[in-house]
DNA sequence: GGTAGACCTGGACGC
DNA sequence: GCGTCCAGGTCTACC
């Protein structure tokens, strides 16, 4: 049964007190793991995320709403996650932190379901032993659907790329070290100029996408709560997701996932490819195989399919 | 509804 | 070093 863990605000220690002006200590649902989510897929390589799994320090160069671009260091805590950032912030800011932090690991998310599944199955046993279960997600919802649209038709290494010029030439600085950067707003993505965008980050054929995205969001012609709030059905939802340009089917369930609805499969090449290997002998198959392969756990498949250890991944 | 071709970049490969 | 081919999803036009 699960046991609500109380929030508990650690004060600063006074050595701290200049350098630590935030120390939270935020609770997660049991169970939980920080560097489970952080290695939970390959966002904490795309910038302004960065992970070190010998400290299982996950780090976050933050754009807060008032403005101020501040860093957060997040490590492992008994009872969830700690958050110190070196600013010194106001309530309102320290209360978005927490709720950002929330969301972007999953704190409050109830996987028991999942978890009572992944004993059960020997392709989990993973899940079970790393205590994973919850997505790594960013801040925003539009910083997740702007890297949805960079991992589509190119390689991983393509998508690093790209994430990390998008954010070294649009993302704000962080204060004393202009190297590292806050994701960009979608105003400032809004109000660059395509070819601009185009030549200086090399998005390609991706540079239109992801302006027209930053322009829809930015005059609210596309309402970025709706896909967050829960008040639609996931057939609604993925509806929603189709219309946006530069979002396919792949790209679409692969949101879904990232948005806590796991009854759609992201398939991609890669997918195809060990659905193939896994049940159909090596043969050509197509998405409906990969469905039929995960049909049977129901509300869950799309999570199970996402921490499915395959036999042969390389 | 299904299909073919274009989109764009970087890596691999052959010369 | 240069040219060619290929991989990676989505969009658009066409049937």
């Amino acid at each position: 049964m699960y046991r609500k863990v109380p929030r508990v605000r650690i004060p600063p220690s006074p050595l701290f007190v200049f350098f630590m002006a935030v120390h939270l200590t935020l609770p997660a649902r049991p169970p939980f793991s920080l560097s489970a989510v952080a290695v939970s897929h390959g966002w904490h390589q795309l910038a302004p995320f960065t992970y070190d799994p010998d400290t299982q320090t996950l780090t976050y160069i933050d754009r807060l709403t008032t403005g101020r671009v501040i860093e957060l260091i997040i490590t492992p805590d008994p009872a969830g996650v700690i958050v110190t950032s070196t600013d010194d912030l106001k309530p309102e800011e320290t209360q978005q932190i927490e709720k950002q932090v929330t969301w972007m690991l999953g704190l409050d998310l109830d996987l028991s379901e999942f978890h009572t599944l992944a004993r059960q199955e020997t392709r989990l046993q993973r899940v079970v032993k790393d205590a994973a279960g919850q997505i790594l997600r960013s801040t925003t919802i539009f910083e997740d659907l702007v890297k949805t649209i960079l991992t589509t038709n190119t390689t991983w290494a393509g998508t690093i790329r790209m994430n990390r010029n998008l954010v070294n030439q649009f993302g704000d600085p962080l204060p004393g070290d202009s190297i590292r950067r806050a994701f960009p707003t979608p105003a400032v993505l809004a109000g660059a100029d395509v070819e601009t965008l185009r030549s200086k980050t090399k998005l390609g054929y991706r540079a239109s996408y992801i302006h027209a995205l930053a322009q829809v969001v930015e005059d609210s012609s596309l309402d970025l709560n709706l896909l967050i709030d829960g008040s639609l059905p996931t057939d609604e939802l993925r509806r929603y997701l189709l219309a946006i340009k530069g979002i396919g089917p792949y790209a679409a369930a692969n949101l879904l996932l990232l948005l806590g609805r796991y009854d759609d499969l992201p398939i991609d090449s890669w997918a195809l490819k060990m659905v193939s290997r896994e049940w159909f002998a090596g043969e050509p198959i197509g998405p409906a195989e990969v469905n039929a392969a995960f049909e049977r756990w129901g509300t869950w498949r799309g999570l199970v399919y996402w921490f499915w250890e395959w036999e042969n991944r390389s």
